[in-house]
RNA sequence: CGAGCAGGUGAAACAGCAGCAUGUACAGUGCCGAAAGGCCGUGCAUGAGGAAAGUCCGGGCUUCACAGGGCGAGGGUAGCUGCUAACGGCAGCCGAAGGCGACUUUAGGGAAAGUGCAACAGAAAGAUACCGCCGUCUUUGACGGUAAGGAUGGAACGGCGAGGUAAGAGCUCACCAGCGUGCGGGGAACCGCACGGCUAUGUAAACCCUACCCGAAGCAACACCGGAAAGGGACCGCUACCGUUGGCCCGACGGGUCCCGCUUAGGUGGCUUGAACCCUUUGGCGACAAAGGGUCUAGAAAGAUUGCUGUUCACGACAGAACUCGGCUUACACGCCUGGUCGCGUG
RNA sequence: GGGGGCGUAACUCAGUUGGUAGAGUGUCACACUGGCAGUGUGGAAGUCGUGAGUUCGAGUCUCAUCGUCUCCA
């Protein structure tokens, strides 16, 4: 099942205001139903992240945290992936855990398989 | 060897796996669509900067305005000569300031066209006598002369010395500074010399004057496709039926087709071959120009070179194209190259 | 991407041709009261976002820079 992206401003918003959230330093997780039958995916970094290398920077990483659970999501959701300053310095490694601790508290995996509680990774320090 | 000056250049490298964008080739009688075309797969090629930044200037391009010329308003620039498509940029030179020097910095036209301002202090801020000095008289003062001295200030009829005088003063003279005229040099800014009257404060990044330049807006421009709801025009019909207005009739409105068109969701183009880049030669002190040869080098639309692993080193700063080009300004870890200067030592 | 504005006391704002920076609210002290509120009197509080420049002298003029707000689909 192909992701679609998220795009429109008000869609944004309908998942920051109706959806559910869990958050973490290294990431916050918005998601809400849709009635499209398919599911869609956006990522911000605001102006708060820093510049704009800095913010593609932690778009990138996303991405690539997202891409092994890309095809293992529920149909009929809007999914928000928010950055914060400490993504910049992480490694898609250690956004990875969080993401899947993530999806499984908001129920959005197709084979909800118990797995046993992941523990938080380490917040990367700035002189990293 | 040490210190310092100027200019140029690079912007970590390599390998493996996975992944993204564009272009291209191939394949599947695969999927969507009336079609044009789009989507999916595999291979190959290419894929951020010196500042891509700030948006401070100047162009290209587009739309609107506009016959041509003049005057005015508003804005900009300001030594001279050149370079450039153009510029407020760059190069060389001149003047001024700084440095032992290599060299650096410089909004650097006009204040005798006019107006304004110069707080406080000071007698007085281009016009003047407060104290002082000198002279005269009707002598606790008045009048006249005087800018050498005092005092105020950022700034006080140029500075300093000598002569001169009642006391003084470019009144006279030497030197210096400034202004004007003449001669000589230079392409010009300007420089040198001579003479003259001895006078004019500062501020034009205050108004202003002089010379030159400028139509406005910007790719979220603009063009095309498409065209919801309301509206306008033309034609058809003016008949039947229905509704509204009306007590009723007549009449009016609501009808159909075509065209125009504001705003709006969406799509396509604009979108990368360009005052382009690299090399060589020639001309020029240089900016730069000309000739010859070679190259094609991002073009997205929530927005693309990244994730993970390993090796090496100098251990990696500032930082991400968004129509495009030439500059300026600002940010920045380090490395390399070239040419001058000063000091010390040795020959 | 491209236009336009604003930074002054703890807060909200004034500040005309450059010449000693003000107002209201708040705050502090004192007085009126047995105490509080309230009123009155007096006081403190400012690198004028930052850095250069012009000027004898910049909140004001010029340039650069930082932050913030707003408009254009």
């Amino acid at each position: 099942m192909k992701i679609q992206k998220l795009n429109q401003n008000k869609d944004f918003r309908r998942a920051y205001a109706k959806g559910k959230y869990a958050a973490h330093p290294l990431l916050v997780t918005y998601a809400v139903k849709n009635r499209l039958g398919e599911s869609r995916l956006g990522i911000t970094a605001s102006k708060k992240v820093g510049g704009a290398v800095q913010r593609n920077r932690a778009r990138r990483i996303i991405t690539a945290a997202f891409r092994p659970w890309e095809n293992k999501i529920k149909n009929g959701y809007d999914i928000v992936l928010v950055a914060r300053t400490a993504t910049t310095l992480a490694r898609s490694t250690q956004i990875e855990p969080v993401l899947k601790k993530h999806l499984h508290k908001l129920g959005l995996l197709e084979h909800d398989e118990k797995t046993s509680s992941v523990s938080d990774p380490a917040v990367p320090q700035a002189h990293l």
